[in-house]
RNA sequence: GCGCCCAUCGUCUAGCGGUCCAGGACGUCGCCCUUUCACGGCGGAGACACGGGUUCGAUUCCCGUUGGGCGCGCCA
């Protein structure tokens, strides 16, 4: 048996965007799976539109979701001289030919077909005709002499067995008239020459699929495993946009998730395996198959997705989320911010503060977000409602609390907890709702009526002010 | 328009002819926990697009309809 050999091989024409990430993923899992290996070719030959950030973008996105590639990246563009050999190879096999069509002949026959109500199809003029007559001045473009009767099978490993009569298919570009090569040969040579024996990739390529079929055939070479796999659409289910979740990679970053659960929730976007849910990267790789890769085009739901991501930042050890969250903090909202504090004293609180956070956070930047209050000015701000609450007066067992809280010093969820639970051993209140109050409290950003309770509270038995003192001295 | 693909709760999905008055997860609703929020626990509502076949029996197989998607470039 050969070994298997995947790649992932996108445009470089923007971001790495959440659809080309699941291809990714895929790839890289089923090469892991089968002990092979996983490229990455970037299909730059449309100077165009390929730019070098777009380059950048999506290595960025790969590192960070964490998918290796074996190797270095190949850029496409750099193999022109190869993909030409191949056209003329393929001129001197018979298997394709110079066209001299014109742009404007193209256009006509375009024009026709759109008039009939048919699909356009190249007609054919130059398949048989004879160089010689070639107009002068006209660079050719090479296309390729494809069957015209008959079917091309595309044997899919997700899709089945398709059929593409080859009427409907014409005699494609290989070779632009500039002597770049299309898309078409590009990847069949490429695919070819890496020695790719697995191509997944999205659905939008099935049609290609078949022509590129047809390549293979003409030069007489083997043609990979194909598995196309749906798109991933928007809420609506129509193709995802930028205003649903076509955004890159790196956006996901921004919004504080993390690499492990964008691998989870993305692998069960089209794929599945009973009823699991959670898969650690070791599972996936266990459990993936092709066989399993459902046909229909699934959406994206971002509560899903937070969902996921809140399970997995619990999961995470307090240590490892800290150093994650750290390393995160340029991209976060409020991040850079945070990160300014976190001198070896403010990291300690942060620390120490951890393990109250991240039970009610999904994200990082929630985290980010509940972590303000430990690094807030004080004395703090009341506002308009909370004012008015305070001079209504407030709880008195939270009243009783505050003389151990001013003893303790360090304003830590844990700490505060801690004293907290000392106290409640006496009250019998329950501990954790009342360390959250107060820890909003602190931050001036208090929302919620309970909260305002304890605000309320404060600020008739002591001083926010003299709070604030015990906040900063001990 | 032509070709191809798809169709189970709002969403992701399990189901590969009888075990399904359809299972899980997210979301949602209610209760519990709790003087907030979150976490957690318990429970509820919620789907086989429609119409024909095939079969003793269809969510599962076939055809059509409808609805989505993709492709139809000297873009990738």
């Amino acid at each position: 048996m050969t070994k298997v050999v995947t790649r992932f091989a996108p445009s470089p024409t923007g971001f790495l965007h959440i659809g080309g990430a699941r291809t990714a993923l895929f790839n890289w899992l089923y090469a892991r799976r089968h002990g092979g290996t996983f490229l990455l070719r970037i299909e730059d030959t449309d100077r165009e539109r390929s730019t070098e950030t777009a380059v950048t973008a999506i290595i960025d996105g790969l590192r960070w979701l964490g998918l290796k590639w074996d190797g270095d990246a190949i850029s496409q563009f750099a193999r022109v001289q190869r993909h030409r050999e191949v056209a003329e190879s393929l001129i001197a096999s018979g298997g394709a030919y110079r066209c001299y069509a014109s742009p404007e002949e193209l256009d006509e026959m375009r024009q026709q077909a759109r008039a009939e109500g048919r699909p356009m199809r190249y007609d054919g003029r130059w398949r048989d005709r004879d160089p010689s007559e070639a107009p002068p001045g006209v660079k050719p473009v090479i296309r390729l002499r494809a069957k015209q009767e008959g079917e091309t099978i595309i044997d899919d490993k997700v899709q089945g067995r398709v059929a593409l009569a080859n009427k409907d298919l014409d005699d494609l570009v290989l070779l632009r008239s500039d002597g770049t090569p299309t898309y078409m040969l590009a990847v069949v040579v490429d695919d070819h020459d890496m020695g790719v024996t697995h191509i997944i990739r999205g659905d939008d390529h099935l049609t290609n699929a078949a022509r590129q079929l047809q390549i293979y055939q003409a030069l007489g070479w083997e043609a990979p495993v194909m598995a196309h796999i749906p798109l991933i659409h928007g809420p609506d289910g129509s193709k995802l946009s930028k205003r649903h979740g076509a955004l890159g990679v790196e956006a996901y970053r921004e919004m504080g998730y993390l690499p492990a659960a964008l691998r989870n929730y993305l692998v069960r976007l089209g794929w599945s395996h009973g009823d699991k849910e959670f898969f650690s990267t070791e599972e996936m790789m266990e459990d993936f198959d092709l066989a399993a890769i459902g046909r229909s085009p699934s959406r994206f739901d971002f509560a899903k997705l937070e969902n996921m991501n809140g399970h997995y930042m619990r999961a995470t050890t307090d240590a490892e989320l800290l150093a994650t969250l750290i390393e995160s903090l340029p991209y976060l909202p409020g991040g850079p911010e945070l990160g300014r504090r976190l001198d070896p004293a403010g990291r300690a609180k942060l620390a120490a503060a951890l393990p109250g956070l991240k039970e009610r956070a999904k994200t990082l930047v929630e985290l980010v977000d509940g972590a303000g209050y430990l690094f807030s000015a004080r004395p703090l701000q009341l506002d308009e409602r909370a004012r008015e609450i305070v001079a209504q007066g407030g709880r008195a067992h939270i009243a009783a609390l505050l003389p151990r809280l001013a003893a303790i010093g360090e304003w830590t969820s844990p700490a505060i907890e801690a004293a907290v639970r000392d106290y409640a051993g006496e009250s019998g209140a329950k501990l954790g709702q009342i360390a959250q109050p107060l820890r909003a409290a602190l931050t001036g950003r208090a929302t919620s009526p309970g909260i305002f309770d304890v605000l309320a509270v404060l600020g008739r038995e002591e001083s926010l002010g003299r709070l604030s003192d015990c906040a900063r001295a001990a």
